[in-house]
Formats: structure tokens, sequence, C-alpha cells
DNA sequence: AATTGGTGTTTCGTTTAGCGAAACATGTAA
DNA sequence: TTACATGTTTCGCTAAACGAAACACCAATT
């Protein structure tokens, strides 16, 4: 009927979840009800697939593995690419750092690294915003050729509920422009009141239709974080493997 | 050497991660590269489990339950007790719901219903705070008979790094009184700057040691909200089964 | 030094669990 | 009616999984 050591696979994982701490294969046995050399077989079968870890002597537990199992990975290569750039900056400032890419005139967001403390900002990678209404898909579209620029900008969605600093296209215009110039987005407390976002665009890494941001509480943002924030930023496109001229 | 079948069944897993929308049995059999009988034996394994879910014809799909293997289930009855509480806070008032309980002086996250909302407080089961520096804690500490209280008062570590505001005893005792007249507790930026909770005892669901707070960034937080949190903690207390008289 | 106990790992004879080719069942579209 | 897709079952075969017992290593105690 069913396949009897992938449940005995399982009621391990289970119990190794359910009792939160690591332990040691004998309390594992017990627990579990199995034999040692099975629980063994199973866990070194485990740990060779990266679900499981042994720490120390008398610490089996589990890895973060099974957890991104269930999360959405559908952007394997862009967040291959992201990766080291989004730790970089998370290590430096632990905030939330978030990956997005254009899709049409949305912003897509495919991963995220959140911050450790304990108050943040969250977004599920797969969430999808305007363009215009995130600091993500402001420095996408920032640093785009005009001509594709310009038909993002007609398109926009101004009147989405979401939206509510920008009232005109011209408006949007302005915002861009700036963005382009100064090489990095900006995002103040205009869709979500409390959240601030800054943003550039990974079109240096040949991803034009890319983004990374830093995201966090207002009571965490000020003028000397943005200023380190854009120092950090300056400092990843210097290194990029394609540090094109901003045009 | 490994288990065969087992890494089988994580190839499967792993496969419908990656693509992460529903597929039929046939694509993941090409997918996988696995022979459908095997394949199937797998997901109706991982189905009877409650890994793998059959919503339509052709729409084999992992379900939540992978996530959740991930997360600390120490705590089930308690947990069970609480969550029809939480649930209803977290239905009315979309913020983040806590359950903690008293462990020595430490206040011990044990289950957590986070807020839709992107920007959100964040603590993951299984964290601990002195409990004179939570909301949850306080209400714990206040429902208890004064004896133990006073015992309790006399512990606390007063010297903690992330204690701000209460500086001696005899504040703490007079905010734990306060407390107990009014039947809930309050936490107000002390801690972490930028968040608030409000949190009541468990104690008239025979869980003394247990309370339920809901925290929320400051700037959703204000006179209105907390009145409408009080009234709802009154009203689930009106209905608890032990609903004792507040001593 | 010998013994005890704990953690983790390996050996090896046994047997049945898992395998997969083939067939079957159902539903839909051409 | 035929073809095709999705899902499920049958059944002979064999090697994968089993678990008692043993082993390896380390630390603490007598």
């Amino acid at each position: 009927m069913a396949i009897e050591v992938v449940e005995k696979t399982f009621s391990v994982l289970e119990f190794m979840a359910r009792h939160g701490q690591p332990l040691p294969l004998g309390e594992l046995a017990a627990g579990v009800g199995l034999p040692k050399p099975t629980l063994y077989r199973i866990l070194r079968t485990l740990r060779n697939l990266g679900y499981v870890e042994q720490r120390e002597v008398g610490e089996y537990a589990l890895t973060e593995r099974l957890v991104s199992l269930g999360r959405n990975d559908r952007f394997h290569h862009l967040t291959q690419l992201a990766r080291p750039l989004m730790q970089r900056l998370h290590a430096e400032f632990d905030e939330t750092v978030n990956l997005g890419l254009l899709e049409g005139t949305y912003t897509l967001y495919a991963d995220v690294i959140e911050t450790t403390q304990a108050l943040r900002w969250i977004v599920k990678p797969g969430v999808r915003d305007p363009f215009h209404t995130t600091a993500l898909g402001r420095a996408i579209a920032a640093g785009l050729p005009e001509e594709r620029r310009s038909r993002l900008v007609a398109k926009a969605d101004l009147a989405h509920p979401v939206a509510r600093r920008i009232k005109t296209r011209a408006a949007l215009q302005r915002i861009l422009e700036e963005t382009r110039r100064r090489g990095w987005a900006v995002e103040e407390e205009e869709t979500v009141t409390g959240v601030a976002c800054l943003a550039f665009s990974l079109q240096p890494w040949g991803e034009p239709l890319a983004a990374i941001s830093v995201s966090m509480p207002i009571n965490r943002y000020n003028e000397r974080r943005r200023a380190a924030l854009v120092a950090a930023f300056a400092e990843l496109r210097a290194k990029a493997p394609a540090a094109a001229v901003t045009a």
C-alpha cells in the first residue's frame, strides 16, 4: 500500500521536528521506535541529501533544506547570480534584501533574504506589485534604454489602488530620470506606511530586467543609513563582471 | 550506501519544488526519470503522509506540510488549545499573534500566527526573552498568586541587556499590579523600537503559565486599536471554560 | 589498568519489499 | 470508433532493506 521505508523516513523527520533540538542516535532510535542500524541508514541517506546534519557527537539535527523545499524555486539561475550580492548586503545591514524582476508592468519578487531582526518587511517570492510603486521596479525601469522605458511608462497602471504618490506619467518619468542619474531607486512609505526601500538594477550583471532592494521599517531608516546603502550598492556595481559605464 | 527509494522520493519532492506548479503524473515521471508505477507508489505514500495532494486530474502538488516540518512543534497540547483563540484575534486584527509560556524567569515563544501584512513583528517559536521585558511574561506573572509572583520578581534578571525600562523590583511590582488589575499587559517600544505588544494570561483556560499576545509595528498602534484589542481579550475571556473571577 | 556506558558504524544471512513491463480503467477530443 | 491522456493495478523477479550482533572509539569511574 505505502512504501514502508519512506514512511519510516518521515517519521524520523517528524520526530526531529517535534523535538526541535539536536539529538543523539540512541535517543532518536528510542523515540521513533526503530533499531539503530535501520535508523542509521535512514539518517545517512538524509545526511547525504542535505536534509540532516551531524553537528557534534550526539547531535543529529535537521537542516534548513527541508524548509527551502516548500519555497518557490522557479528562478534558479537568476537567484544563483543574485544570492552572493544579496548575502553581502544582508551581512552588512541585516535588513530584508529582495530580488525582483520585471514582468509586464509588474515587479515580481523572486527571492528574499530576511533580516534577523524581529521587526521586518516581509514579502514572499511570487508576489507582484505595479513596477512604479516599488524601488525594485523603478531601478529596473531607470536602467532600461529610453525607448523601452517610455513604453513602460505609457503602460503603467497609475490607477492601481496600491499606487499613491505618482499621479501622472510625467511625474513617473521625472522619478525614473532622477533614479537613472543617481544609480539607485528609493521608495519611502508610499505603498506601505512604515517601510522604506532602496534598490539598484542588475543590468551591470547582464540582467537588465532584475534588481535588488533593501527594505526596512521606517524607524531604522535615516540619512546615514541611506548613505551607507548607496555606498554599498556602488561598491558592488564597481565589481560587476560587465561594469558598464552608466548610460 | 544510501537508501535508493528514499533518494527517489526526495528527487520527486525536489523536482516538484523546483517546478512550483501542480503537475500530472506523466510529466513528473518524465521530469524525474522514473517509471510511472514507481512514481505512483512514491506519490501515493507522500499523499498518505500529507506531503502531496492531488487537487484535480493532472495536478499533483506539494502541500504546506513540508514547510511545517521545519517548525518547532514541541508544545502540541498547549498549541492546540491556544490556536482557536489566536486565530480569532488574527482574523479580527491581522497582526502577529504570539503564544508564550513561562519557563524559569523567561518567556518562551511557543507558537506564532503572523500577520498577512508585509511589515510585521517576527519571532520564531523557541526564542526566549526575560519575562518582565515582554507583554506575554507580564500577563502571566500578573495572573499568578501573589506569593509566586513575588518570587518571580525577586529572581528577575533586571540587568539583562534587553531590559531597558524597568530598573528596580519595586517598579516591576507596580507594573504587574497594574497589569493584574486591568487584565492585560502592555509593552510599547521598550525592548525593540517600533514595536508594541498587548497580552493576556491563559489562566482562565487552565494554563496559568501561558499567555497570548498581539504585536504590531508602532505605526499601526494607536488608542483606538488598543481599545479594540482590550475589548477582544475581554470577550475571549468571558467565554473561557473556567472563567474564574479575577483574583 | 580494567570496566562501564555512551555514541556511532559495520557485518551478514534472511526475506519480502520495491521494482517495472505490461495491462487495465476512465474520460475527453477528433 | 479510435486515439490519447491521466491515473491505477497486476505479478513474477531479485536485490534492497532489514535487524541481531558485533565492532570501534571515547570518556568517566572504580
